[in-house]
DNA sequence: CATCCAATTTAGCCTAGGCTAACATCGCCT
DNA sequence: AGGCGATGTTAGCCTAGGCTAAATTGGATG
């Protein structure tokens, strides 16, 4: 199967994504670079694959490396947030106009990215309405991510009694994203937290009409708004 | 410029393609396989490029070889056409819902074949509304094309005092299709040719409000239906 | 038949992106 | 201080798709 191969642009993708990770990977919960293991895992590449990228990385100026985080320098975090931005407005061409499911969009986009050029990605939100966040949740334009991060934290982090509304998916895993989207966990959905056994890994929410128990690893995955 | 790198579906595309030809490609005038040479001289690669593909394309079947003209198998035939019928749909998605040009659509059009599944491609087809004419009046179903093909010819071999309709554009050369597109010789077009000069190697023709000399070369990238 | 140009092929090399195996470090923990 | 697992790097090799330079082959023509 194989899993096509990857360009600067895709190890860029990675090293922004983990630069906010959550649990394992992603946004908000806690920050700060991750090393480079963590962006091989991500792409499926071997270590020495990702060693050998990151080294052209920082020669061309993308990164710098104190100790073994990768730093994105300005240039390297302007042209990531670039690639974010095609991602998810590719991702809701594929929703919106493409007629496919967020967890499909979400497999398909990254073939995508490479076709379309930042030319043809303006023509697509235009015609999308300029869209302002990809079906997931995230906000297109990666500035606005990070402010919103302050006003957000991950479900597995909200205490017994809790109400909350789901603002966004994690995207890492796409096995993930489909067990969300199966159970009705999206974005818009309001959510208690009935109960937490952190002894168990697990929390007890309650959603519309389901009750059930979340692992401490999926409710790290959801991001959502505390109610006031 | 790096003209991207091809792959055997482009190389399948380009034997199909020269399978009739017209004044030095494309199709109607005259039939029968073309050289590797023109299939390399085509996709802008070298000889010996072309060569080594040509070897592999025979090692899995998609062509044979009888002196040096390759020759599409079954295989081969039917994986051409795929990969043209995407083409010409994907053309249609770039003028239709991205707002391209015709001739735009045909520079894009090759990299995004690439990212397009076959899958993908029907939903588009759907999208758009099933549409049986890529931009430049080819049918999207290559076998109807061949059929079309006996009531057309090349307005280069249209006699003086001919009327005809213009029906499609070759496509092989991009900059002879935005010259067409420039001066709105489009398929629907009504065209009188006036006079013909074989020796100065042009016609004189008329349409709209314009007359104008055409070169025998740009006459033989006109496909027409003759007015009964 | 000889010649000559076009077409093709061989040989050798290159780049991007991968891989495995083996070695080198880091850093945390007892 | 020593251990040891997680990380990172080196070395050597692979595939796809290209390239140039230098043979070869084929066919049309004088």
């Amino acid at each position: 199967m194989a899993t096509r191969t990857h360009s600067v642009e895709d190890y860029l993708e990675a090293i922004y994504f983990l630069a906010f990770p959550v649990g394992e990977y992603g946004p908000v919960v806690k920050a700060g670079p991750a090393p480079a293991a963590r962006v091989a895992e991500m792409l499926s590449v071997t270590a020495p694959t990702a060693s050998e990228m990151m080294k052209r990385l920082e020669a061309e100026g993308y990164i710098e490396r104190t100790g073994r985080r990768p730093l994105l320098t300005e240039k390297g975090r302007h042209e990531a947030e670039r690639v974010v931005r095609n991602h998810r407005i590719i991702e809701r061409f594929l929703t919106d106009f493409m007629g496919y499911s967020p967890a499909e969009s979400h497999e398909h986009a990254d073939a995508m990215g490479d076709a379309f050029t930042d030319e043809m990605v303006e023509r697509l939100a235009e015609r999308l309405g300029h869209p302002d966040r990809c079906p997931h949740g995230w906000p297109v334009d990666p500035s606005h991510e990070q402010t919103e991060n302050q006003e957000l934290r991950a479900l597995a982090a909200v205490p017994a009694g809790g109400r909350a509304t789901i603002v966004r998916l994690a995207e890492h895993d796409g096995d993930l994203l489909h067990w969300f989207y199966d159970r009705g966990l999206v974005p818009g959905t309001e959510i208690l937290v009935e109960d937490v056994a952190p002894a168990a890994g697990e929390l007890r929410v309650r959603y519309g009409d389901t009750a059930m128990a979340i692992s401490e690893k999926a409710a790290g995955g959801l991001f959502v708004r505390l109610a006031p």
